[in-house]
RNA sequence: GGAGGGGUGGCAGAGUGGUUGAUUGCGUCGGUUUCGAAAACCGAUUUGCUCGAAAGGGUAACGGGGGUUCGAAUCCCCCCCCCUCCGCCA
């Protein structure tokens, strides 16, 4: 979430950077409009209560002494508070009691005036980081800088699902089995899968000081509150029916963004940096026949994903750390990629800043994003209530930051289609070697 | 799925419906003492929201949400989590 501070202090500023991001002013002056009114209400009833809690407290005492001396005298503060000198306790009660009514009624209007503004802020998208390059589309995204040089071929380069039929690419079964998306894989290139999946996982644990971690599939709706997937995202989620209200994760980045939700962490445990394997199930609503041959585009792949929790200023440099790890992947598999950043018109909705890893692969003749390296700033540390403790002791929401380390299908694809012989064998790069035990497919 | 037990401040662990944000111990930080340290003693030590330039004030929170009451950590209901036992099953 934005901080509404920001919109208190300075709504033109947040409206003109969500305006970067084609967000409408429209919800801004609504929110503004509203917190103004909450105020004032939340104000309003927390009078009555200091009023009603004084008089309370006195009551205690009072009723205790009226047993030994009847004629005790009503207390000064319950007498304030209702203005005269109540005749007996009971008569008391039934005062106060309209009191407490009274100011019930007026926390109840700041309740649901609360949630009205939640509602609008849980919709808005973060706020882009100041470096963020202001873009109209994906067409104005900067190529940050391109890795290694495109392989000549002396033959047609075959796209992985002309190439691979043989190895174990079983779509129609796949098919068969879940419905088009769900890829099967069979032989050869299931364990490729598997080499892959311990390759990154190795590569982040024992190289890039990742902590490693097994997470659950399924999550509850706070869960995914908490990273931001809900309550936009809704379509886009696999929910498990009404009996366990679960979601099925479309990342490892939600339940690792939840692992330290509700803390707050010391200065000395930050950085906290956790990688892990997982399926990934997305529904991919709205992108249906959009690049989705072979597996390009599916609804259940493997990712393994990085994830940090940092104090605030750590955050930039933790965010070009976290994207060379999964540069790195692609360059021990030696295979040609660019980073791209993305501009504000193509950010994710948490994002901040975000950079995607694009591995080129030959046989579709297309750039591929394999990995995606956001900064959420505070954005997601705010819903999840993540926090550290300053130099000066104090907590400070942290800033969230995850990466893929890296997707599995389409570095799997850039991997076969930039090794292809002639022959239809494909060669595996040396670091693969050792995971997956031979040096051609 | 069934039967029990439990969820309180960084941790451990009290708590009778009425000066309890909460006894106490440990830990942590500061001070006294010391050549220095330990011990001892003294003091401090939750977080959010809100008002305020600040000092400070108000308010909320004892797993979460409702309810009873003038007043709830304490009573009632629902949900969640953890532990033990039984059943079932990888």
């Amino acid at each position: 979430m934005i901080d509404i501070k920001l919109i208190r202090d300075d709504a033109d500023d947040v409206k003109r950077r969500l305006a970067d991001r084609k967000v409408e002013p429209e919800p801004i002056d609504e929110v503004l409009k509203l917190d103004e009114t909450w105020r004032a209400k939340k104000t309003e009833g927390e009078v009555q209560q200091a009023a009603l809690n004084k008089a309370n407290k006195a009551f205690g005492p009072w009723m205790g002494g009226r047993k030994k001396n009847p004629d005790m005298p009503a207390p000064q503060q319950l007498v304030e508070l209702l203005g005269e000198t109540p005749a007996d306790p009971e008569t008391a009660k039934e005062k106060l009691r309209l009191l407490g009514e009274e100011k019930d009624k007026v926390e109840a209007e700041a309740d649901a005036i609360m949630n009205q503004i939640d509602g609008i802020l849980l919709n808005l998208p973060n706020l882009p980081h100041p470096q963020t390059p202001v873009g109209k589309s994906e067409d104005d995204n900067v190529i940050r800088k391109e890795w290694g040089t495109k392989r000549e071929f002396d033959f047609e380069p075959k796209a992985h699902w002309d190439l691979v039929g043989d190895k174990g690419l079983e779509l129609e079964i796949g098919g068969r089995i879940s419905g088009s998306g769900f890829p099967f894989l069979r032989g050869k290139l299931a364990k490729l899968e598997r080499a892959l999946i311990n390759f990154f996982l190795e590569l982040h644990t024992s190289e890039h000081g990742y902590t490693e971690c097994w997470t659950p599939f399924m999550v509850r709706g706070e869960t995914l509150r908490n990273s931001s997937q809900l309550p936009k995202f809704y379509d886009d989620l696999y929910r498990a029916d009404e009996r366990d209200d679960l979601y099925l994760i479309p990342t490892a980045e939600v339940p690792l963004t939840s692992v330290h939700a509700g803390e707050i962490l010391d200065a000395e445990q930050v950085p906290v940096r956790y990688c892990a394997f997982t399926p990934c199930f997305r529904r991919e609503a709205g992108a249906a026949g959009k690049d989705t041959r072979g597996i390009l585009r599916v609804h259940q792949f493997s990712k393994v994903e990085l994830m940090v929790v940092t104090a605030p200023d750590r955050s930039d440099e933790e965010h070009e750390t976290l994207t060379r790890c999964a540069e790195t992947v692609l360059e021990r598999l030696e295979i040609p990629h660019r980073r791209l950043e993305l501009c504000t018109a193509d950010l994710g909705f948490g994002a901040a800043r975000c950079y995607d890893l694009e591995a080129w692969a030959p046989g579709v003749g297309n750039w591929l994003e394999v990995s995606s390296c956001s900064t959420f700033g505070d954005f997601q540390a705010r819903r999840a209530k993540i926090r550290v403790r300053g130099e000066d002791k104090k907590p400070q929401l942290a800033h969230t930051l995850n990466g893929s380390g890296l997707a599995v299908p389409r570095t799997m694809i850039a991997l076969l289609e930039n090794n292809q012989q002639a022959d239809g064998t494909i060669n595996i790069p040396k670091a693969l070697q050792p995971h997956y035990g031979a040096e051609t497919l």
